[in-house]
DNA sequence: CATTGTTTACCGCAAG
DNA sequence: CTTGCGGTAAACAATG
C-alpha cells in the first residue's frame, strides 16, 4: 500500500554511472536513439536525484556522450525540427557492463583502431538502417504512431543487452518470483509500467505517475520519428554490410523473441507478465504519450 | 543567446 | 603501487 509523498530513497543518488543512465534512456525508446534533451528527461523523470544541479551533471553528461565511443550520432534529417542530433548506443557495447556492475565496467567500451574503425562505422550504420527499415514495414503507410512494436526481429538469441530495463532490473533487484509483475498482465498498454519500475526499482521514481498521478510523456511526439539512422560520428565509408553484425541485432532489440508485431498486444502471452513486457510497454508509453 | 557537442585536465577511487 | 574508469569543471566551437 503506496504511501503518496514518500520518498525515503527516491532522491538518493541512484547507482549508476552516467553511462548506464544514458544507455537506459536510449534503450527504453522503441527507436533506440533520443536526443539529449529527451536523455535529460528521462533521466529526471525516473531519478528526482537528478532534478538537481542539472548544469553540472549535464555537463558531465554530455562529455560522457562525446568521450564515450560506446554512444554513436544520429544526425536528424532535414524535415526534423530541433537541436542537435539524436544519440544511440553502439551496436558492439553489449558486453561493456558484463561484470553485471553498472558503477564501473569491466573496461572502457573503445572502438579499436584504423581498419576496424571503418566497422564501428559500418556496423553502426547498418545496425541503423535496419531499425529503420524494420521500421517502416511495420508501420505501414500511415498507421499512427501509436503504431507499437518490438522492434525485435526474431532472432534465436538469448543475450539480453545489460542496459535492457529488464537486465538492470533483474539484476539489481531480484525479484521474488514474479511478486513485481503480478499485476502486470493488463499493461498491453503501458501505463502500469511504472508502478512495475518502482517496485522493483526504488530509488526510480516518476512523480508524474506514481501513485496515480497521470503520466507525462518521456518523449514529446513529434520527435519519436527519428531520423534517417545514419551515424555520423565516424564519416562513413563505403563499407558493405557487415555478417557479423547480424549477431548483435537481438541484443539491441531486446525483446521478445518473436514479436516484430506492431500493436498486438493479445500475442505475447498476457499470462507471463515478463520484463520483457515491462519494456514493451516503457516503448508504447514513450511513444503514445505527447 | 541558449543549447549542444568536443576536448582537456584534474581528482578520487577501485581493480588488478 | 599502477592503471584505468567515473565524475566534475571548464574552455570553446558549432548550431538553431
Amino acid at each position: 500500500m503506496p504511501r503518496p509523498g514518500r520518498n525515503t530513497y527516491s532522491d538518493q543518488k541512484p547507482p549508476y554511472s552516467y553511462i548506464s543512465l544514458t544507455a537506459m534512456a536510449i534503450q527504453s525508446c522503441p527507436e533506440k536513439m533520443l536526443p539529449l534533451s529527451e536523455i535529460y528527461k528521462f533521466i529526471m523523470d525516473m531519478f528526482p536525484y537528478y532534478r538537481e544541479n542539472t548544469q553540472r551533471w549535464q555537463n558531465s553528461l554530455r562529455h560522457n556522450l562525446s568521450f564515450n565511443d560506446c554512444f554513436i550520432k544520429i544526425p536528424r534529417r532535414p524535415d526534423q525540427p530541433g537541436k542537435g542530433s539524436f544519440w544511440a548506443l553502439h551496436p558492439n557495447c553489449g558486453e561493456m557492463f558484463e561484470n553485471g556492475s553498472f558503477l564501473r565496467r569491466r573496461k572502457r567500451f573503445k572502438v579499436m583502431i584504423a581498419s576496424e574503425h571503418l566497422q564501428k562505422r559500418s556496423d553502426a550504420t547498418h545496425f541503423l538502417q535496419q531499425q529503420a527499415k524494420l521500421r517502416i514495414t511495420s508501420l505501414g503507410t500511415h498507421l499512427p504512431q501509436l503504431t507499437n512494436y518490438n522492434l525485435s526481429v526474431s532472432q534465436p538469441s538469448t543475450f539480453k543487452h545489460p542496459f535492457a530495463i529488464e537486465n538492470i532490473i533483474a539484476r539489481d533487484y531480484k525479484m521474488p518470483g514474479s511478486l513485481a509483475f503480478s499485476t502486470m498482465q493488463s499493461i498491453s498498454t503501458g501505463y502500469h509500467i511504472h508502478n512495475q519500475l518502482t517496485t522493483a526499482w526504488p530509488h526510480m521514481h516518476n512523480s508524474n505517475n506514481v501513485y496515480g498521478v497521470p503520466l507525462k510523456s518521456l518523449s514529446h511526439g513529434a520527435q519519436s520519428l527519428p531520423s534517417i539512422p545514419v551515424p555520423i560520428k565516424p564519416a562513413p565509408a563505403s563499407v558493405a554490410s557487415i555478417p557479423a553484425l547480424h549477431a548483435h541485432l537481438p541484443a539491441f532489440l531486446s525483446g521478445s523473441p518473436q514479436s516484430l508485431s506492431p500493436t498486438s498486444p493479445g500475442q505475447s502471452s498476457p499470462a507471463t507478465p515478463s520484463p520483457t513486457s515491462l519494456l514493451h510497454s516503457l516503448a508504447v508509453r514513450c511513444q503514445e504519450v505527447t
